[in-house]
DNA sequence: CTTGGCAATCGACGAGGGAGAATGCTAAAT
DNA sequence: ATTTAGCATTCTCCCTCGTCGATTGCCAAG
């Protein structure tokens, strides 16, 4: 019964009409009833008409009425077949996006990268925008170098594809000298710079297993500080967000409960981590209507998904509004957006 | 007319009742009516005597009454009186306290370290936290190294302070062979290794305009390439934020519009930097109570804030709540709290 | 100085009553 | 067979009104 909506073919007129609606709908966000929807529509028909048309939108789920006086909303299933379908796209103001250009293309630092690109899609949308960190899953080993502190500790300067630097204070069992850091690191730069950090860690525990016993101290030293160094880089998932803000202005979020629980999942990231997840894979735009991403913090909001990186995907970048977002401007935009990100990560 | 309150003495009864009325305000939020106030007080006094006393108050400007039949509620200068000298302060549960003492002074990574305590901060207080990242005015340069990268690029890594890592990619004017910048490394190393990173900077310029004309291209690399490092380090005005969402629950804020401007405030940095900034030559807990921030977005909030640092003051902590705030519970772990990060970071 | 008493004031709350907007249905028109 | 007009119905929104309870200021008595 309730899927019903599936066997009833939609005539050109219906299907013509619930784009209207949904259009009036996204820019208003008031329920539509017949008469607002027969003067947009400008065809000619009295209400009654629209009515009965409306009735069978009804009936196949699109689109549902909160009260009995009080117009149409769409539902879930109408939004879905609207973004689908029925899209026209509206190309983004040439300014908006080649001043972002402008910007994105001349950042050199990651972050700063990922932060600018997070902060002008909040802009131009008027939404929160989101960049995930990319992916760095075979990041190559450029330069290992190693500078004694006080007691037990060691700090590990790490340069990795050619323009990353990462750093970390290492605790180690006993005091290493300088002289044996400087072997440590002059070891590990002849033998893996230039090579897949993965494979580094993975040579390295092949080789600590094998010799075990005839490990002399430096040895112990390096293979020591590069599995604590390589952990950390594991779980380096995380994400960039900008413009939270701008969503307290949107009215389908007035409930301060909701929006604290929102605000709580970005702050979490955990959630938000496993959509954007699912993104990863997709082609190009993906996008997440009300409940269907799973969650129940997004049960009111829309999240539009794209993958971004040259070739090969790096990660994901996100804007995340109301249900009722104007899909036509935003959806070019995240697109155009991925593109611009790729391309100034490929250029650097 | 206003400033009557400054002549009028108050006897030890009236500002008892007068602490009786904060108390009870600040953990109720409700104005305080003279029949409540009898009550709490426990002094056998009837409501009318009460009522008596509460006009004084009103008179010396401590406390207003919304309207006619609403009970009193503290006016600015009330709160400003009632944290001054009459808060009895509670020492914090010894148990909270131990957690906070135990992750943050096992922590060596300076950002992690911001970012633990003002989550703690804002965890035990249930306000939003704050910390500013510690001043690094006086940086010794530990050591220098430049590593080519394509173009016109040089991949400058710096050790400072013996245990911070600083990164950036140079853009320079003309193309640098690997031993040029190796001598370059050298020559920074040899001359100011262990010296203040501002007076390495000014003894580059002085030498650099001495003998401007006979520079050789490493001397010129050098120049340019610290000049470019360390000019960004000059802004590194930053704090970190923690538990905003806690500020969604005050009733005080629940005026969407009041909130945004303040998380917008938060986002933007500058008003609360400026504020923290104030904060920074006290000599401990200080507090800015309504209006006496003097930025409008702040008008119904209270910032605790206490420098912290051991010796010389590194940076300032604060604690930011609606003005209703538990004064009494704050106030002592701010203090606290600031003591263990200075000594986490004297430890380190 | 304190107290009891009293009229006055004000917000919160709920009931009641249009106004307005939309709907579904039915019967007539095309 | 489709479209339309008409109509009773339903529901929200908003305004008003009256009551209730809390509190105040003041005055006169203790």
């Amino acid at each position: 019964m309730a899927d019903r909506g599936q066997e009833i073919e939609l005539s050109e007129r219906a299907q013509y009409l619930f784009k209207c609606l949904m259009e009036r709908y996204i820019s208003d966000g008031q329920p539509v009833g017949s008469r607002t929807l027969a003067r947009d529509a400008k065809l000619e028909l009295s209400t009654a008409t629209i009515r009965n048309v409306m009735a069978d939108l009804e009936d196949c789920g699109l689109i549902s009425s909160p009260h009995t006086s009080a117009g149409r909303v769409p539902t879930v299933r109408g939004y879905r077949r609207f973004v689908d379908c029925m899209v026209t796209f509206k190309d983004p103001e040439p300014g908006e996006l080649m001043r972002l250009n402008d910007e994105v293309s001349s950042e050199t630092d990651v972050r700063q990268l990922m932060e600018k690109t997070s902060s002008l899609l909040s802009d131009v949308t008027k939404l929160a925008g989101l960049v995930m960190m990319p992916k760095t899953d075979h990041q190559a080993l450029r330069q290992v170098e190693f500078l004694p502190l006080n007691d037990n500790r060691v700090l590990a300067i790490l340069v990795v594809n050619d323009r990353e630097v990462q750093n970390r204070v290492i605790h180690t069992e006993r005091r290493y000298g300088p002289s044996e850091l400087t072997q440590a690191a002059n070891y590990l730069n002849r033998a893996f710079a230039g090579k897949n950090i993965n494979s580094v860690k993975q040579d390295l525990l092949r080789e600590m297993s094998a010799t075990r016993q005839e490990m002399n101290s430096m040895m112990q030293a390096v293979v020591e500080m590069t599995q604590k160094v390589f952990v950390e880089k594991e779980s380096a998932n995380d994400y960039v967000l900008a413009g939270q803000t701008n969503l307290m202005d949107v009215n389908e979020l007035s409930d301060i409960e909701k929006l604290r629980n929102l605000f709580e999942a970005f702050n979490q990231k955990r959630d938000i981590l496993h959509l954007l997840d699912q993104a990863l894979n997709a082609t190009g735009v993906q996008i997440f209507i009300g409940e269907e991403s799973g969650y129940d913090v997004l049960d009111d909001c829309s999240v539009v998904t794209s993958p971004y990186g040259d070739g090969e995907t790096l990660g994901v970048l996100a804007v995340i509004g109301p249900t009722r977002m104007e899909y036509e401007r935003v959806i070019p935009i995240v697109d155009m957006t991925a593109k611009m990100l790729s391309a100034a990560l490929n250029s650097r």
